[in-house]
DNA sequence: ATAATTATCACGTAAATTGAGGGTATGGTT
DNA sequence: AACCATACCCTCAATTTACGTGATAATTAT
């Protein structure tokens, strides 16, 4: 692989000593080359239509503008741009808020060299590096409860909801009278301790119920 | 590893050669054990009680009750049991069925002997295997779209909608006139061309908005 | 710099939908 | 026999939606 068709890597890390080692890293490699390092997020925005960078690597706490923050505008303004989020925190909500900003890659700041860059190679061959423990994070998030307290029609009714479906239209499609529709309702919120078919939704999104 | 503490693996999988391929495999390794093999779901929920199994390799096409209906029984009936879906198709909603079935892991039939086990591996680590393709739907399924139509505030009041909140809750806990929440619900529903809260509630999950 | 557009906020009434609360009945399971 | 899921019916109240009107601030386009 020639210099000139080098991926273009981009970093934001407010450690310099983090950054620079991530540099020698990235520049270590003959398929990718850092196009720029930036300790904060507006600098890096700032100047992204001139650096093109064809991944991110991105740190999540920063100084001004947090890494999450920077992700969205980053996606909106270059959606081509590809973000690695580099963390220390491996656990908790910022993993999810970050992949909805639109982070294709979640690697921990203990990364190793080969880790950085097996991530980047990764990412490059169209995959979504992430950490063993983030990945069965995100599937469990997939997993509908086995315990559902509602029965088969119960849930069955539950999605025509999700679905956006009126009684009247519920009814329609079940084959089932208007009222028998709201009977099932009735019951579900019974269930789910809630009255509207919002909170239900909520309940079911909290749960895992569909 | 004394063969006692051998993880014992469970293969549902109709394709008696493969499935022999699948024994063999798995019993070349130190660490897992074949508990047994069958060519259904249903002998293998039948016997599940007395196979005990850590981990089920679950193919998905099956004669009789297909590998997706097949996990929802297992994990209902056996949590603690781990399923690895292997499949030949890697690119559609049967992948996301199979993880809210819940599988935990996803690999391909093409699988040859070192991913088979590795993926065994990664989910005794505590990991999710799953293909680089795999994973980045898995990931995209996550990101929140940037081109929203609606505005900051409406996005605030659509996300205030899915967590159950009314008119009313709304409007007092964005300090703002009852009145206020109904015009911008209203907007809200031009946008998404929708006319009511569940119906905005879908379209907001299928276009990616919050 | 000005015009146009968009976002935000506010109020009111009529119509439609939904929810609360009360019943009844049947088939299947345990 | 008891229980549960399913299905159907009614009335009244509450909530939501449809359709108006109008105003100010911020942003974008010309």
């Amino acid at each position: 692989m020639t210099p000139l068709s080098k991926k273009r890597v981009l970093i934001v890390e407010d450690d310099a000593e983090i950054r620079n080692s991530f540099v020698l890293i990235v520049n270590s490699s003959e398929k990718f080359a850092v196009v720029n390092s930036y300790g904060n997020c507006e600098d890096a925005i700032k100047h992204l239509n001139h650096d093109k960078p064809d991944y991110v690597l991105m740190d999540i706490e920063l100084p001004g503008m947090n890494g999450i923050q920077g992700s969205k505008i980053i996606k909106d303004k270059s959606p081509a741009s590809e973000i690695i989020m580099v963390t220390i925190y491996e656990d908790n909500e910022q993993v999810f808020e970050a992949m909805k900003a639109g982070a294709t890659g979640y690697i921990t700041k203990s990364s190793n060299h080969l880790e950085l860059l097996s991530a980047l190679e990764e990412i490059s061959k169209g995959g979504a590096p992430m950490s063993s423990k983030i990945a069965r994070m995100v599937i469990d998030n997939f997993h509908i409860n086995p315990n559902s307290p509602l029965t088969k029609r119960e849930t069955e009714i539950l999605t025509l909801i999700s679905e956006g479906k009126t009684y009247t239209q519920i009814s329609e499609q079940l084959f089932i009278s208007k009222e028998t529709s709201k009977t099932h309702i009735k019951n579900i919120y019974a269930k789910l301790q809630v009255n509207s078919k919002s909170q239900a939704l909520a309940r079911a999104a909290q749960d895992k119920l569909i």
